[in-house]
DNA sequence: ATATGACTGAATATACGTATCTAGTCATAC
DNA sequence: GTATGACTAGATACGTATATTCAGTCATAT
């Protein structure tokens, strides 16, 4: 063994993220699997092949364990979007649409959302979204939302405060109303369609985007998905 | 005594209807009260001044009598919409304002409509809308759309299908989604206005009720709220 | 310093017997 | 025919005692 051998007990910042990476897959897993109050930390530890106590040296508790799980599916799930949507100059409803089928395409988030019960289990009653950071999301998107309204894309004869019902309703039908019986049955690809026009029609002003503002736009789509994601990101920290 | 006196225990229907009133009218206080899980038929009979049996001669179970409880106050609803909306010609939105308003209006269907389990209790959770009934709700209001569509004031890019998505999504995220913190806090009366404004611009053409239209307009909602209402009551008759 | 996994106690599930409650019935009265 | 309310059976709540599970700890090993 060299003086710098792997057999050093010391651990990189690296090495430690990559086994909590490692943990949360494996905790992902067994979630996905058998729900949330079905799985034990000596499940997550067999999976992940390290002891339990190891997992006590990243988070002090159960509950910030799966925390951090939810807090990392939002981080991928908004990069992905920002990944979606770059350079592009799409207006509101392009946005939220793209939130949306991200926010379908994973299990955990789809879950959270849809308030899923059966998946999320007692995780759902106890857990809280910290205030701070929804209003710091708040303020993010109610920014993003002034940009476009500077450029007329957005209508001005509403207040940020109805902005954000009209937002966060739409959003709340989207994912929690149940489907509609056969001769009116959507799939939820449509459904986000809807919600995309809806959003688009109620918030927006009508005008198309111009040449001349889609820079801005862009620019201001990618600034909140930025705001959004080091928010996430930075509660993600929190949470080891 | 005269030959067809009171003392006669013949009943005339009237008498009967005027009867089982006056026991929704108790099961409907307290149920207020106390909710659905802890008010008794015992209850509900001294409350009525009826023995208990007296109920069973008119409806077949505990359910079936708080089901036409819930029937009676969608009947009411309905003929107070009826009557709001008597020979107006307002937009989509306008119905769909005072629908919501009428049906927050009254406890029992604000708790049906808000998934109140505190108030509504076991009810929730057994009772089913009936199929045929939705089926012939949604039928009547996609009529009455295709009026408005005729006189260009509801889109024709839409079909059917999408239309009541549309409405279902709303309606659900208007009713359950949760109240946004402080700075953004909109009380119901004022979401009410959005829920309006967002069917309004997501299902209308944007073109506004011409005088010309306004009479058909004016047919077509009270049209509407009457085959809404003879499904309602013919509901209501078949609880007794 | 870092990692482990056997250990512990608090919480939760299971089992069982008893008490209470109440939806629905029906013999009786009018 | 109509109305009653005492009655019953089944369900539900409660109390208690026992078993099991699992989050979190810590003595030990490297």
């Amino acid at each position: 063994m060299t003086a710098e051998s792997s057999d050093r007990r010391r651990r990189t910042p690296e090495q430690r993220r990559a086994r909590a990476d490692r943990i949360l897959d494996a905790a992902a897993e067994l979630v996905g699997r058998w729900g949330y109050d079905k799985t034990t930390l000596d499940d997550v530890s067999r999976h992940a092949h390290v002891a339990k106590g190891t997992i006590y040296l990243h988070w002090k508790s159960r509950e910030a364990l799966f925390t951090a799980l939810l807090r990392r599916e939002r981080v991928l799930m908004l990069e992905a979007v920002r990944l979606c949507t770059a350079g592009r100059a799409e207006p509101v409803g392009g946005l939220v649409r793209r939130l949306a089928l991200e926010m379908l395409r994973r299990p955990l988030l789809k879950a959270l959302l849809l308030g899923d019960g059966e998946v999320l289990g007692a995780l759902l009653r106890h857990k809280r979204t910290s205030p701070e950071a929804a209003e710091a999301m708040s303020t993010a998107f109610a920014a993003y939302l002034g940009v476009l309204r500077e450029h007329g894309l957005v209508r001005s004869d509403l207040t940020p405060a109805e902005q954000q019902n009209v937002m966060a309703t739409a959003f709340y039908g989207f994912f929690h109303a149940p489907a509609l019986p056969d001769p009116f049955h959507l799939d939820m690809e449509r459904r986000a369609d809807l919600l995309a026009e809806t959003v688009q029609r109620t918030l927006g002003s009508g005008h198309p985007v111009t040449p001349e503002s889609a820079a801005q736009v862009a620019e201001a789509t990618a600034r909140y998905l930025d705001r959004a994601l080091e928010i996430a990101r930075r509660k993600l920290e929190e949470s080891l």
